[in-house]
RNA sequence: GCCAAGGUGGCGGAGCGGACAAUCGCACCAGACUGUAAAUCUGGCGGUCGAAAGGCCUACCUAGGUUCGAAUCCUAGCCUUGGCA
């Protein structure tokens, strides 16, 4: 591979971990002192009006600071990575236009991965026909109709995915769109250098935190934001509403639930939540963690960034 | 005080003489993940030995009893809830 000129290549940065840890905040600082602009990461601050309870840290985001990803769609419209790569492409290339640091922040493992290794299948479309029909399929029948179509994938899936349904059907969708067409050169572009900043925490300081944060965006009126968003024609069965802190106040509002119960339920999943994110990250080789409880994590992260990025 | 219903694993809740360390849900632990990813899905979940098959121990309020065998039946006690006083 021909050595391209510093400013040829196309750096990006990736700062990721579970919900809670700050990630936004060293993203700010960081878009200051390597000139960057920030790509959110996230499959829910896509959605306008969802703005507490997905984070969209408006107050603290100065009017100089470029954040993309933010107010992407409707509250009821559909979204999946596709559209996300979409839209990272172009932002991601513009940047690198003004030569600038694109900072990519987010918790969205799924969306981080699309951006920096690809997503081959991502172009293949949904066939809304194809899921309606084998909506009552059994797990078994849909793994049968796989192996028909694509035995080479029925047997490449895991123990856990042959039961998942949802799964099991795109793999159906995509078996089933490559016996009947031809796949188009998607010309997708990646960043030649990356590098990898995680935060995290130890469990018990990383549950404080997960609480402290729910208990403010209480504060800030969450309720009454899901409330205004119900009024608006949002239902709870938009893909939106199944955001956290969203979710759990169904049980509330239909009268089934206390606020202390709802919020106690919203906590948990957030903590669970956090768990899962950490199974997915730590798969992640090329992640350097840091602890945000070291208080001189950001300078570390910082004389990271700087020897990654060749500026002194 | 009387009557009724009931006390099962961290919680809810099945089981109501053998196949029960006890269905299931929740929580918890671990994990998967190439177009819903804050989604969806999988495994584990009394203790102990074992790689596994499987073995052993302790368990269904307490104490006795019936039985080859009891979470399941009987007796007594303790406790909870509802009704009557």
């Amino acid at each position: 591979m021909p050595v391209l000129p510093a400013k040829k290549i196309k750096s990006l940065l990736v700062i990721c971990g579970p919900t809670a840890t700050g990630k936004t905040s060293l993203a700010l600082k960081l878009v200051r002192k390597f000139n960057g602009e920030i790509i959110s990461a996230d499959s829910r601050q896509i959605y306008k009006g969802f703005d507490i309870g997905t984070g969209k840290d408006l107050p603290q985001i100065p009017k100089s600071a470029k954040v993309w990803g933010y107010d992407l769609v409707g509250s009821k419209e559909e979204f999946s990575v596709s559209k996300y790569i979409a839209f990272a492409q172009k932002v991601l290339a513009g940047i690198w236009l003004k030569g600038k640091l694109p900072i990519l922040v987010g918790g969205t493992g799924l969306y981080i991965k699309a951006v920096v290794d690809g997503i081959p299948t991502a172009f293949i479309p949904k066939n809304f026909e194809l899921r309606e029909n084998l909506k009552d399929k059994s797990t078994d029948e849909l793994f049968e109709s796989l192996a028909q179509l694509d035995s080479v994938r029925a047997a490449s899936m895991n123990a856990s995915d042959k039961k998942n349904p949802r799964r099991l059907v795109r793999a159906i969708e995509i078996a089933q769109w490559r016996l009947s067409g031809v796949e188009p050169k998607r010309k997708v572009v990646k960043p030649d250098s990356v590098l990898f900043i995680g935060l995290n925490a130890p469990r018990e300081k990383l549950f404080k935190v997960i609480r402290e944060r729910v208990e403010k965006r209480l504060r800030e009126g969450l309720v009454g934001e899901v409330k205004n968003l119900l009024k608006s024609g949002v239902s709870w069965e938009d893909q939106a509403m199944t955001s956290l802190g969203y979710r759990q106040w169904r049980g509330y509002f239909e009268g089934k639930e206390t606020l202390p119960e709802a919020t106690k339920n919203w906590l948990r999943e957030e903590q669970k939540y956090a768990k899962r994110q950490m199974a997915w990250f730590k798969r992640d080789k090329r992640i350097t963690w840091f602890d945000i409880t070291d208080k001189a994590f950001d300078e570390k992260v910082e004389k990271l960034v700087k020897r990654w990025y060749n500026i002194r």
